[in-house]
DNA sequence: AAGCCGTTTGACCATCCGGTCAAGCCGACG
DNA sequence: CGTCGGCTTGACCGGATGGTCAAACGGCTT
């Protein structure tokens, strides 16, 4: 390193410091970022933003509480970072629908994606629904903004579909509710799906079946 | 105070007191009962058990938080109380659904009439949801009892009707949760409904219709 | 080997919250 | 019209909880 070396205005090229605002920058923030949102996705999903403590999410990530509030500014931030990340796993399968590809394939290819989502990421789908549930008081922008523009783009393919005559003509919107519904149950309901099945029946089989038969049905003009 | 008269061992025969147990007797507490309760369901719906104080309940409630606990032992009791008389009406239209009329028109009978709760009592959905969706801690028991008990009964209807050919041949158990999933999705995610529809728009004549065409096809044999 | 700087934590604080209590209020009944 | 007993509440308590801070720790560079 030659040349105009070290000497800056403290605060402008400063110390890595408390990594409050932005991504990680070393190993063990990276580590540890993901370590607590992992851990708080858990709790948070578990119990709702008001009933998880940071003692639980510290313990959970094996860190103790000031160490949380020294990677984190707040609960609330923790929080929000998770519901930023959430928007873009969530909102992949409806992304991916191909509107050059075939109409029944590609809106069962949706919801199969969709359940998938509910079988393997079960924590998020339940995040996402706690915050729903309650009015989405920390996501209210995001739904009528990003997710609503989405959707609306998505509409105009299955419109064209419908006039096409490719699917069977329906409510456009609620046939989207409809998948969503139909896929995010098996996730936030997830103890009375088993508890009604009977115990160690794995639900997701039976489903993927259910509702492949469910909307070829429904869609056939 | 003259002879023998008065004299009881205070609790075998004590006067009206603390309304700990039971249910109100005089007209005050028959009236302060209601009012708490309808305030604790629009408050614990929206915020979940933990999310809820006693002082948000008292407010709504338009009472004293010591008053309030004049009426109920405790916040858990309240919360019981109301999730106990939840499920009488939850179950109800299910209960209604009759193995001697037709098959076809029983079922869509049942998804109307489920449909009819979440337009009419979208904060008893609300509650049951959050209490779901946190792996049922105060409901695990009815879950696995009455609620199981009276699915197995409806399955065995269900089945007869498949055999018969009246009804297409679907697995049963999940015919059951997409009627649940798409009923209770209208007024547990209530506000990225309207927010995806665009506000203003009341959802629920266009998902009558929706849903009774989506059933009509997928148990058309 | 020393020192810098990012990392970790024990101790502490203020607030919130469920719950208690003793005293005061007030309507019905004699 | 007084008093009895149900009804109401201001003040208070103890524990939980989000957040702070100064001091200690430790690994990487020099």
């Amino acid at each position: 390193m030659g040349g105009r070396t070290v000497k800056v205005t403290p605060g402008s090229n400063a110390p890595i410091g408390k990594p409050q605002m932005s991504r990680p920058r070393t190993r063990i923030q990276l580590r540890n970022h993901e370590m607590i949102l992992d851990a708080a996705l858990e709790v948070f999903s578990a119990q709702g933003f008001r009933g998880a403590t940071l003692d639980q999410i510290a313990e959970v990530a094996g860190l103790s509480k000031p160490n949380l509030l020294y990677y984190f500014p707040s609960k609330e931030a923790i929080h929000q970072t998770l519901l930023a990340d959430l928007l873009d796993i969530w909102l992949d399968p409806l992304r991916r629908m191909n509107p050059a590809g075939d109409p029944i394939e590609e809106l069962l290819g949706y919801v199969r994606r969709k359940l998938e989502l509910s079988r393997d990421y079960p924590r998020e789908s339940r995040l996402f629904a706690n915050e729903i549930l309650q009015g989405a008081p920390r996501m209210r922008d995001t739904i009528e903004g990003a997710l609503k523009a989405l959707v609306d783009e998505k509409l105009v393919v299955l419109r064209k579909w419908m006039d096409e005559g490719r699917i069977a003509r329906l409510h456009p919107v609620h046939l989207i509710f409809s998948i969503w519904a139909l896929t995010q149950h098996y996730a936030d309901f997830d103890v009375q799906v088993r508890a009604v099945l009977g115990a160690g029946e794995d639900p997701y089989p039976q489903a993927t079946r259910f509702l492949e038969t469910m909307f070829r049905k429904l869609l056939a003009v």
